[in-house]
RNA sequence: GUGGCUGUAGAUCAGUGGUAGAUCCCUUGAUUGUGGUUCAAGUUGUCGCGGGUUCAAAUCCCGUCAGCCACCCCA
């Protein structure tokens, strides 16, 4: 019985992984911009980490987490529940907390690109392990507005480095921790009465979490949102403030958004600015990338920092790399691409593989992407067609009157052409060369 | 977790009860030191898996697994 990859995962093979390395790249030059380091933390954690972060009652808690069985429990302490991580910020939170990282810094800015993992029902964008780019910023200096612009504008800042282009920017602020909760009392009461003939869906997140109405896809339940006029009326003043300041701040940057009243996220530490990324071409997972401010989430995992004046405030985001792959491939800006080798050497008998052996060595020593065919006996024939396939843009062949002037036969694949060289000016002729993208 | 569609060669797919097919890829040859084009020949396979109906199942039925799409949820 064949073994296949589980379910919902998949294997980057070779030839897609050009296009993974082009988002890496272009993420870490960009972080580095905006003084942002990595940070990698493990791919499991303590269950509870992510119960008591993300709340006990939304969906990926509650039915998306994907535990790990430890076949060796050998005492009390390894007994304790793991779980492999559905998302990056709580661990981020988890290490800036237990190596104490705000007693000496100010401000903390990590990025990470690293796999997460949710037992959901695979479809198109969304799968059991998928790849995150993030960031987070830490800190009793995490505080401003301007930083809420900064982060908004660096996740819009990196799709477009990646080449996606008609992609839309919501923003709104969900308000302080007390905001919110006035917020979702206010809710309850004005729906009170009047969720029995909704569906039971509806319903369910009315019990559950009662902001998750407010972009429900349910028609009846659209109706009565719509109709409750909500704007910013469950912003206090200085809550209103604050989300003027980020607005202004990405006007400065000439950041384009749209204010949308009803954008609401499942997780459950999010605080006042929060914010998602969307293409429509991708289907019914149309987030690109989606992120927000999450002040109390350092105190509520054990934080809680009475040292200093300040409080610790934060703010992340993440984006999907899978995603981000799906919308440049249906903007027809995918990137395709090979590892190309420059040099293939080919020998004109079996006898010579050893001198061939010899000759791939001192090109690779010269950073010269060198191979050979390592066939047993292998016709010259095959060993060009080899060099083909591999896409090499030189053959070198030593065969029996190469071997006898003590030179080296050089093709340039291209134009066909072919000269002899001395072995002792071989590697600046293949310099000499060499096309590379 | 719910629903719909799909599962046949490495890939894309045809085949609706009667001995498994096409194209591309791949292999070999035309070419006894030279690839990419062309021409000729050849191999593709537990028909996802398990059970049932039938003289006979890729085809019909049941189950199961996987993929896709949507709900849900989210990156």
């Amino acid at each position: 019985m064949k073994i296949s990859a589980p379910r919902g995962t998949s294997d980057i093979l070779p030839d897609q992984i050009a296009a993974w390395q082009n988002i890496e790249q272009i993420s870490r030059s960009l972080f580095k911009a905006y003084n942002y380091s990595e940070i990698r933390t493990p791919v499991f954690e303590e269950t509870g980490l992510f119960k008591r972060s993300l709340g006990e009652t939304t969906e990926v808690v509650n039915k998306q987490l994907l535990e790990v069985k430890s076949q060796r429990v050998t005492n009390a302490a390894e007994d304790a529940q793991f779980a492999l991580r559905p998302e990056g910020t709580a661990p981020v939170v988890r290490a800036y907390n237990q190596y104490d990282i705000g007693r000496e810094a100010f401000l903390s800015k990590f990025f990470y690109i690293a796999p997460m993992f949710r037992g959901e029902r695979p479809q198109k964008g969304r799968l059991r392990q998928f790849h995150q780019i993030g960031a987070e910023a830490i800190g009793r200096g995490a505080n401003h507005p301007l930083l809420d612009a900064e982060m908004i504008a660096l996740s819009v800042s990196l799709l477009k480095a990646f080449g996606v282009s008609d992609f839309k920017l919501k923003i709104n602020s969900l308000g302080s921790a007390e905001d919110k909760k006035n917020f979702a009392q206010w809710l309850r009461s004005a729906l009170e009465g009047k969720i029995d003939h909704l569906s039971d869906e509806c319903k369910g997140q009315y019990e559950r979490n009662v902001f998750r109405l407010l972009d429900s896809k349910d028609q009846a339940c659209r109706d009565l949102i719509q109709g409750l006029d909500i704007g910013t009326r469950h912003l206090s003043d200085s809550g209103r403030a604050y989300f003027e300041q980020v607005k202004q701040g990405l006007d400065q940057l000439g950041v384009i958004y749209e204010v949308s009243p009803h954008l609401v996220r499942g997780l459950d530490y999010y605080t006042h600015t929060v914010f998602e990324v969307s293409y429509a071409g991708l289907g019914a997972q149309d987030a690109l990338g989606a992120g927000g401010r999450y002040n109390g989430l350092i105190e509520q995992l054990d934080g809680g920092d009475r040292r200093f004046p300040e409080p610790v405030g934060a703010i992340g985001f993440a984006l999907g790399i899978e995603r981000i792959l799906l919308a440049l491939e249906a903007q027809g800006k995918s990137v395709a691409g090979k590892v190309s080798l420059d040099a293939f050497v080919v020998a004109g008998k079996p006898e010579f593989a050893a001198d061939v052996f010899g000759i791939v060595d001192l090109l690779r020593r010269q950073g010269i992407a060198a191979d050979m065919d390592f066939g047993v006996g292998r016709p010259v024939k095959k060993q060009f067609e080899q060099a083909n396939k591999l896409g090499a843009g030189i053959v070198l062949v030593l065969g029996e009157e190469e071997m006898k002037s003590g030179e080296v036969s050089i093709k340039d694949m291209v134009t066909g052409a072919q000269a002899r060289v001395g072995k002792d000016r071989l590697v600046e002729e293949i310099k000499a060369r060499i096309v590379r993208p």
